[in-house]
DNA sequence: TTGTAGGCGTTATCAC
DNA sequence: GTGATAACGCCTACAA
């Protein structure tokens, strides 16, 4: 790659000294009119812009920071994404993207390489297999340095840090109200077979829902699905060997695919079957029927991770502040669609 | 930010020189096995890791790609990226994302940027906007300054440099024969409004399709929607003027919508009207019916685009070779689902 | 008004 | 075996 042109090649050309230069195109006026206009006139004929890397050298700070995500084909790691990836545009910072692939080892090791002075800050969801094993050392140890951390959607207690989630537990409940509300009575939940925090959450909102309006809780209406399914008989099972009137989904592609499942067993939705999914994606819009679903505002939690990032990492520069920790909580909207009986 | 260890401090530390200390962590044998030892332990006490800034900067290499991509909600450009990601991730690199949004300015603006010393190389697909300008000068000055450029999808004939690409004639072309075969005569393609190279190449396949098979090229039977469409008015009022029995969609989410539509117009698929999309993502797998769709194979194509990039990165090194660029082509595949008869 | 020197963290070259 | 020095590109306090 051909070299760019530095504050050296200018300096030599125009037979100044490099300080001289450096001050010029920073308008300091400690610098004659004259020097300034030669050099700004150099500088912008041979395009001049300054080394960035030499800069976060100097000042230790990059403007970059590191998304560590566990999936992006996920319509909401995505919206995520994009959320984060605006603000910090806006802000001008760049995006460094890693995907853990669930991975607990990939989500270490890209954490390690990151954390050694590529980026001012982290936002990240664990990994699936992270918070299986729920070992976070990684993550204590780069908060330990001081490297601010923003955790969002799937988190953990172990770690104190700023955090950005759903109001998964009230979310759920609220969903499995309004089917209550409906008339509904066999509810069932379709739900990830690992655990995460947030499936987790959205069970308990269930179980609180169905006790606080005295339906039974019948643990043959749970059905735990692998996180990336592809083969239907379990479900198809589940759909033959319960008698079901709605659904609750964790996700919307757990949703889709249910919906197709009971289809093909002869149930009408919402007649005689609804369902609810998580995740407010273009998945719902289109299935047939379309999903009544609950949006997670992914773009919006993304902002806000990265505004909370962005604002610990200014912030740093007064080291005397006492530094606080914060959890935002982003609330879940249900969007009514033909699944479920208005 | 505490600030991390450095060769420095450890020098200080052990009373020996930062060049000894330096050259103990890389084993080097000039040093005495003794001093070795003592550095390195003092190293992986206090976790000593290099500043990859300043590597960075003497080594004028910063082991990171910059990518540039028009949307992130596009399941195709999702694909690509996750492909972008694991090679470089295998490969030492790490990715720099960036989103256009389709704009022109915001894909001029970082691209500047991260051209200023942050990144080894590109590897993007134009916006809309700038294919509809096609005013690719901030593409030329890139690959001026001897930066590495891979484009990929959206692709324009003004740069050279390496891209990939999807063998977007052919596949159309495949796709309509396949519809003629099975007998349809009433072919309607729903492609974009706005130009993008890869649909007026789609547009061009059906086109020769269908004059090799001696049917008559209607334009009332071409229906241009804008990128991201909401409104069904106008697809509407296309299925309701014309006798169609068969559909072209130049991606998934087209034909998702067009079949929903087809279907509210009391249509039967794929008995009354038949339908292939390109992009086969999740929604083609759940859409009701499912969709025949032309697997674009976004994860390869990623791949396929950073392998590219890093051996030109990593070739630049002898500065002797001959340079050289290339297209590769990616093949679409068909993949035949209930949209079509088999 | 301009230039010199030192430093950000690392490595490579050369001297001791 | 070890250390001093220069360099990557930039900035800034201080000297001239």
């Amino acid at each position: 790659m051909k070299r760019k042109i530095t504050l050296k090649d200018i300096a030599r050309e125009l037979d100044v000294s490099i300080s001289t230069v450096s001050k010029a195109l920073k308008n300091s006026r400690e610098i004659s009119k004259d020097t300034k206009d030669k050099v700004k006139a150099f500088a912008k004929l041979y395009s001049y812009k300054p080394n960035i890397i030499a800069l976060s050298l100097k000042q230790r700070r990059t403007k970059n920071i590191g998304v560590i995500i566990p999936d992006i084909v996920h319509h909401f790691f995505t919206t995520v994404f994009r959320g984060i990836e605006l603000y910090a545009d806006a802000k001008g910072y760049n995006v460094i993207a890693c995907v853990s692939d669930e991975s607990f080892d990939k989500e270490v090791i890209n954490m390690e390489l990151l954390a050694n002075g590529s980026i001012d800050g982290f936002i990240m969801a664990l990994s699936a297999e992270t918070q299986l094993k729920n070992d976070v050392n990684h993550l204590k140890e780069i908060t330990n340095q001081g490297m601010p951390l923003v955790l969002f959607d799937r988190i953990t207690d172990e770690i104190i840090c700023d955090k950005v989630i759903l109001n998964d537990f009230e979310a759920s409940y609220g969903a499995v109200k309004k089917l209550i509300d409906n008339g509904r009575k066999r509810i069932a939940l379709i739900t990830t077979e690992s655990y995460f925090n947030v499936s987790e959450k959205r069970a308990q909102g269930y179980y609180k829902a169905l006790k606080d309006h005295d339906l039974e809780l019948d643990e043959d209406l749970i059905l735990r699905l692998p996180y990336q399914f592809e083969n239907e008989t379990k479900s198809e099972t589940f759909f033959k060997s319960n008698k079901i009137d709605a659904v609750l989904c964790v996700n919307e592609i757990f949703a889709v695919r249910a919906m197709k499942t009971a289809q093909k067993n002869g149930l009408k939705i919402p007649e005689d079957i609804s369902f609810i999914g998580f995740t407010d994606g273009i998945l719902s819009k289109l299935a047939t029927p379309t999903l009544t679903s609950l949006a997670q505002h992914g773009e919006k939690m993304g902002k806000m991770a990265a505004k909370m990032l962005i604002e610990k990492i200014e912030r740093d520069d007064d080291a005397a502040v006492e530094e606080t920790f914060r959890t935002e909580i982003i609330e879940a909207t249900l969007i009514e669609r033909e699944s479920t009986i208005n």
